[in-house]
DNA sequence: CATGTGAGTGACTGTACACTCACTCCTGTC
DNA sequence: GACAGGAGTGAGTGTACAGTCACTCACATG
């Protein structure tokens, strides 16, 4: 008979993963140290590498998750929608991407992520990642191309921005970039609890 | 009376400078060691610290250079714009800024910028550089802030398109990501020398 | 008790890297 | 020819880091 109890070392396998978004998120992928890792799980250095073959594998882990996140709220988003028209799905969508984001690692992590994509496993993954929720995107919202592009484009913008705190500032031309954007303020996040489903209690 | 000629050291600062563009391009700023600035640049390890303090003021020069091209392309394109229509003289900024950034150093090296941007001088000289392009755009344009917005949120799309090889995939959610945008090809490049005037000769 | 197994770690290793320092070499000036 | 000063370097230094290895400990089973 097949094993029934998940063995203790793959819960901290996924523990080390959602603590390494958080930590990765802070410094990127060079700027991290395995012992960053370790310490921010409570785990020692060297068993982050027994739980994962090596620092890439844990980040692409990490990214991963990171996306799944991020489709989960998109969808949650598209079926709190009243409407059914493209861009209104389009738009609900978009408020629950900006309200999962508002504690920055995810976002963080995907900036990271990209600048890290030299290194050919996170190229993959993040590809994949981009795949997954444009599709989603488009046939969950049955947009027109130019419509996802521009929801793709205004994510990104909002990377740009919150990096740089630009909707923080009170300049003509940050104003006009933050117009509309729906900033990451603290007041009220999406949590990833609220977003996830752990499957059966 | 002033010096008439500029000092051999400037030169080489300015030169240096201009290698680590693409130096820092390649691998980053946590991944890019200073022995391999030396190396691109054709000086010793030990003579960068005697042209920049420190790593990151050179990253920093290189990023400001980089604005630098980037705000002369635009320039560039918006006085070869035949119409003064907004929506116009932008389509005109978008081709010369997709044609500058055809050999990607000056893209790559924003993309990094901004995951290094933890690093307070980064920070400060990316803010500094998104403020001028964007002020530019605005009133170079005259547009309206949504499509100053649209302008840059396209270029960060862009960006993200390029980094990810994204417009070679022959996949529906890329085709659609894609759609419109001027992929860098390498077709008949606005290069660098093009773009920049040296002053007096 | 003997033995096996998987969780978890302390101590280490080799290397890469940012930055320094004492020095050489070249050129111009008196 | 003596000397000043700037361009440029070889040879280091201290440290941080990815990954390894031999090991302990807790517990389960016969």
């Amino acid at each position: 008979m097949a094993r029934t109890v998940t063995s203790t070392s793959q819960s901290r396998r996924t523990a080390l993963v959602d603590s390494a978004i958080r930590t990765f998120a802070r410094t990127g992928y060079l700027g991290t140290p395995t012992t960053a890792l370790a310490q921010d799980a409570g785990i020692s250095p060297a068993y982050v590498f027994k739980l994962f073959p090596n620092k890439t594998a844990l980040f692409v882990a990490a990214l991963d998750r990171c996306f799944d996140l991020v489709e989960a709220a998109l969808e949650e988003g598209a079926s709190a929608s009243a409407s059914v028209e493209p861009a209104d799905v389009l738009e609900a969508m978009g408020g629950a991407y900006a309200r999962l984001i508002a504690d920055r690692d995810l976002l963080l992590l995907q900036v990271h992520a990209l600048s890290a994509s030299d290194v050919p496993e996170i190229h993959a993954s993040m590809t994949r990642g981009v795949a997954r929720i444009t599709s989603f995107a488009q046939s969950r919202s049955r947009g027109s191309d130019a419509q996802v592009q521009r929801f793709v484009a205004v994510g990104q913008l909002c990377h740009l921005l919150t990096m740089l705190g630009i909707p923080d500032l009170d300049q003509s031309w940050a104003r006009a970039l933050s117009r509309g954007i729906r900033h990451p303020s603290p007041a009220a996040p999406l949590t990833r609890e609220e977003v996830e489903d752990d499957g059966p209690p």
